[in-house]
DNA sequence: TCCTTGTTGCGAGTGATTCGCAAGTGATTG
DNA sequence: CAATCACTTGCGAATCACTCGCAACAAGGA
């Protein structure tokens, strides 16, 4: 958190009252958050944050590395804490999203590599499907 | 295409002017449409064809599964015919869409189902990444 | 040909996000 | 500690990609 703000200051930006409580929600939140979601967390400390205001904390933050944006369906971006980060299969069916460690994807990963060049980042969009309860 | 139309039919639906310059172009189409990119090739034909009738062709087709919409970035779905769909990884750096050939998945699908029971369908949501020119 | 009901054109509405601008405020400087 | 300056903010308007409501239209069976 301190050294989240000592960043953005090396970078030229400010710890404004705003961008802090920003960050404290996303740090606290233990789940993804729209910016919607966000935002109303914001507002329960610091009432006149706007929402563009947290849109545009949240794009300096990608910027910087420190958050990233996922989407998992159709509905709004969520966002976290690029630590956090993982991938997702949602599944069409009850709409669950369950977080897909890593280590599924290697083999993915490496295939990609090899025959196309391509290096995978499966983060940020969802994987779709059916969960085990909707078949 | 008539084999199409008589789906439709057979569904109590009709076969206008406008669904067919819309599955003309779908038909003939190389790669993959936006919205707005159909109805643009569909009004050469037939000018008068709304953008929202193309919404709501598509929309119809996708729910008799002769059409399927793929993510392939942040800008606008793109769609084409439910059997010429693939997966897709997408260079985070230039852009390029490289098509995926289902093997690769065929790893992750097996692990997905044994270790979490889910059924993945990979191709909706496109995989970003880097291409072989943009590491 | 008539009638029923699916379809369409058009414009307005919606959800998510971005922008313009003038006012506000951190942080460096003097 | 005050002045300065550039980064930020609040606010509303704009944008983008769709989605809807509605009256007029048109397939296709009777």
């Amino acid at each position: 958190m301190d050294d989240v703000l000592a960043l953005v200051r090396a970078r030229g930006g400010r710890a404004t009252v705003s961008r802090r409580v920003i960050l404290e929600e996303l740090f606290e939140a233990e789940d993804h958050l729209s910016a919607e979601a966000l935002a109303e967390a914001v507002q329960a400390h610091a009432p006149d944050v706007h929402l563009s205001t947290v849109y545009r904390n949240l794009e300096d933050l990608q910027r910087l590395g420190i958050v990233v944006h996922t989407h998992l369906g159709h509905g709004p971006a969520t966002y976290q804490l690029a630590s956090l980060a993982h991938a997702h299969f949602i599944c069409e069916g009850c709409g669950a999203a369950i977080e897909a460690p890593d280590e599924l994807f290697r083999g993915l990963a490496r295939m990609a590599k090899n025959r196309l060049g391509f290096s995978i980042d499966p983060r940020h969009f969802a994987i779709l499907g059916r969960c085990a309860d909707c078949v």
